[in-house]
DNA sequence: ATAGGTATTATTTTCGAAAATAGACCGTGG
DNA sequence: CCACGGTCTATTTTCGAAAATAATACCTAT
């Protein structure tokens, strides 16, 4: 089912001298354990370990995150508002079904949400996303070159391709938006994982990137607007393409 | 605080022949007790029953509604995906606070969601969306007819109020846009709602429902969309002119 | 055989006690 | 007087047991 060992915790040792070797919490993602699994679980969701559609129970959750009933309802909850998992009354939790439906919602929402974004950054933006995108873009590129060939299953690649298009967006500083493409970024990334498993080759996103954050800089919005739209939506063609068997059809 | 009485609990009596009148669970929203205590509370906070910025302790809400330590946090997590509640680690719940910035973000980002939905209802909407839309603004104005002067208020009116606008945007079906537009809306009925304790007349909305149900059925993108934008911002200036003194400034 | 009910088991949901943490209070030493 | 440190209190967070509910297996009467 998943991974997670009970993974020696060694986090967080406190300036003492010569104290024990502090087992202490293992929480790495925030103050709470129920944060902490909710982004536990939210990654392997995304990352497809957990499959879409399986159901989520209690006992085996208990066992693989070492956490309680309530803790891990909590995380549970939070995660069925980011559509990620679906809760079904008395009949407990399951992975999100992955579905061509859904891929399409998701997709197209997207678009309509990062373009507004985009738009309000290449407006409003000044030096310091300018320097965000560049840079950002700048430490793809180099990872790109390390990693030839398959880079979309590289976990560094993937921060540092989510990363660029945070910067890209985050010019435009609406709180709400940027809290939607957030989650929507997640949904879509869990289809691009679901077909990164297949498919053969990966398009020249070096290039398609490029001209994105150039049409930005250059203040293009129409040009930069056309890009991220076919940028995003190629992306979602490809896992149709690719992973269309994955995809439970309605 | 607020109300909600402890309500006594003659949940699940079984099937036996004559048993009391059946008092049967106070769950009026979901099957579990988690999500409904989770309308409830949203209920609470939309009307301003619960002030903004006041913090939700325990103790208190135990008290209110009945229910243990876990169920709540269930609730309150909740009711923080929907930017109702904030929640700080190991700090506790606050109900969300209403600040300006937050008020501007609400509103051009419904602008921007419920434009894009009203477009595809215009594209897509066959009978059954103008058969809704008609009939929930006709239902609309009748209850206006009848509660002369303050509607605003009118538990009613408010429900007819928001199925018109959820008629109008129901022919684009996209579950996440429309998900993410209640969500929306419910944050900007708070507002409303703030604004509504405090103003003197409330301006010719039958006149302006109307003219935006028109211009949809006719299928006049443009008026209808630049109807809806200017419907929903005034909206919100209203509640900048009138309740201002109750929005935290940053 | 089979529909319909009934016991059994599996699983979720809810609870209140116990642990962990933050916040307030208070005295002490600089 | 103020800063620092430690104790006590208020509050949140986590746990595992207990209750409620759904799923399954089994039995009986038609």
């Amino acid at each position: 089912m998943l991974s997670h060992g009970k993974a020696a915790n060694t986090t967080s040792i406190e300036g003492k001298p010569m104290t024990a070797p502090a087992v202490r919490s293992r929480k790495e993602f925030g103050k709470t354990l129920a944060v902490d699994i909710t982004h536990r679980l939210r990654q392997d969701i995304v990352a497809c370990r957990l499959k879409p559609g399986e159901p989520l129970k209690f006992d085996a959750l208990r066992l693989a995150f070492g956490a309680s009933f309530t803790t891990l309802r909590e995380a549970l909850t939070s995660l069925t508002a980011d559509g990620l998992v679906i809760a079904e009354e008395q009949r407990g939790f399951r992975v999100a079904p992955v579905t061509t439906e859904d891929l399409f919602d998701v997709t197209n929402t997207r678009v309509l949400i990062e373009i507004e974004l985009l738009k309000r950054s290449i407006e409003n933006g000044g030096d310091d996303w300018e320097i965000a995108v560049m840079s950002t873009l700048h430490r793809l590129g180099r990872i790109e070159e390390r990693l030839s060939g398959n880079h979309v299953e590289d976990p560094e690649w993937k921060i540092a391709h989510r990363q660029f298009h945070e910067a890209l967006v985050s010019g435009g500083a609406s709180p709400t938006l940027l809290g939607i493409r957030a989650s929507l970024f997640e949904r879509a990334e869990r289809y691009r994982n679901l077909s990164s498993m297949f498919r053969p080759q990966s398009r020249d996103k070096v290039g398609e990137h490029r001209a994105i954050m150039q049409a930005a800089i250059a203040r293009d919005t129409d040009l930069a607007i056309s890009l991220i739209d076919r940028h995003i939506r190629s992306t979602s063609d490809n896992v149709v393409k690719y992973a269309s068997h994955l995809l439970t059809q309605p």
